[in-house]
DNA sequence: TTTTTATACTTACTTTTGGTAAGTCAAAGA
DNA sequence: TCTTTGACTTACCAAAAGTAAGTATAAAAA
């Protein structure tokens, strides 16, 4: 059994802080479709992602060695991401979340209508 | 294929959303340890939450299903938590999330030293 | 020749979310 | 009568995220 109850001095509860954010698995997720994306591919594919947010959890996902980054020395500037091994290594749990949601999205959305009701 | 282009409207993503947030995969997390629990317990165990976020993340999930609360009419006040089949039907998902980043931090953290280095 | 376009970002500013600490409620015990 | 207990609220402040405009540079278009 791991120990949850630390903070940011849990190198376990710090990997986990990070995976489990919105735009980081969303980002792993069309990467893990693509091969290889450009940035502006990736904010297509995403749609309601800010530049902004999109560099940063591209950025947060290199630091931490799930995807690479390649950049072209052209101009305009052209860089590539694409999933390392270690990323392509993950996507298949963050895959089958997102099975699991679309799976019991449906009853989800009825408890939430029940809840409100109540 | 499903499609994550589309924000507030793709219910998919909107369970997605509600899911991969940092203290409610926590809150799964635990209680999925001890079947049943009350709030000041979940409030140990997961050391680092404030009572506003783990009040605001039990409500998130259980207006989803995934956890049932069950209030106890006495004072001082008696609330036990724990998680529904849903919620079960769930856990083995982000417990293998969690036993990835176990799994991997090490890596992970070199992963962000090199990067930090360059 | 000046202007536009393309791409991958930054930056300044505003809004939303999250954290902190103190307060609430009602009864039982000191 | 004052304190304690447990599950929250609430007011206030800090941090994170959203928004929109700007930057850089060369090739292509006007």
């Amino acid at each position: 059994m791991k120990d949850f109850s630390t903070s940011t001095n849990c190198p376990v509860r710090n990997v986990l802080d990070r995976l489990s954010d919105k735009w980081t698995t969303l980002v792993v997720l069309v990467l893990g479709e693509h091969e290889k994306m450009r940035f502006n591919e990736l904010h297509k594919a995403i749609g309601d992602i800010s530049e902004k947010m999109l560099t940063v959890s591209l950025r947060k996902l290199e630091a931490d060695g799930l995807i690479a980054r390649q950049v072209f020395p052209v101009i305009p500037p052209k860089v590539e991401y694409q999933l390392t091994d270690l990323g392509r290594n993950f996507l298949p749990l963050i895959d089958s979340i997102s099975n699991w949601a679309y799976q019991n999205m449906e009853e989800i959305m009825n408890n939430r209508q029940q809840y409100q009701a109540s």
